[in-house]
DNA sequence: TACTCGATCGGA
DNA sequence: CCGATCGAGTAA
């Protein structure tokens, strides 16, 4: 699980293009390329939900690189990160697409992943693969939808985004 | 206990 | 552009 030692924003650009497999409790496997991810970066970062110290809810972004961390968003939408770095070192990859979902809300949609999954290791339900094969190209932008953090966390390139179907 | 707002999405 | 929908966080 080397990919997800390193820092968020590292680990954020090298999981794009890693594939997700998703294990149903039915048996059946879901495979999925990503293709879109973004990076929360510690107790430093005013966009990470880590910005304001460890609470019930943002206890998970303090364990272990590998550990999933899955949240309900605007009432509605589950939004899948994998915890990086040290322990007790909150950073966190946002996975925003897969080949056939674009968007974070989307992506949980079709790997059917809710809270359960919420504070439990990679290897059970849902681990990452990694086929070889890499994006030829991967772009860098600001993060989406986080105008309440300070300009120059907003400013930072921590999405990395490839095309679908992409690769060397 | 009240109130606010969100790492979004789909429909008007 | 707006409504959905609900839990975490904060204030009281």
């Amino acid at each position: 699980m080397c990919i997800l030692d390193m820092p968020a924003p590292e680990a954020a650009r090298a999981l794009v293009g890693k594939i997700l497999v998703r294990r149903l409790p039915d048996g059946r496997v879901i495979r999925a390329r990503i293709t879109e991810t973004e990076a929360y970066f510690g107790e430093s970062d005013t966009a990470c939900h880590a910005c304001h110290g460890r609470t019930p809810r943002t206890q998970v972004l303090y364990r272990p690189a590998g550990t999933i961390y899955v949240y309900l968003c605007y009432g509605i939408h589950w939004m899948l990160n994998l915890v990086t770095g040290p322990e007790d070192d909150p950073q966190a990859v946002l996975i925003r697409g897969v080949e056939g979902a674009s968007g974070p809300g989307r992506v949980t949609k079709y790997l059917s992943i809710d809270k359960s999954l919420n504070d439990t290791p990679l290897g059970g339900g849902l681990s990452l693969e990694d086929d070889g094969r890499a994006p030829a190209q991967i772009e860098a932008s600001p993060r989406v939808g986080i105008g309440y953090a300070s300009p120059e966390d907003q400013a930072r390139l921590w999405r990395f985004t490839a095309a679908d179907g992409d690769l060397r």
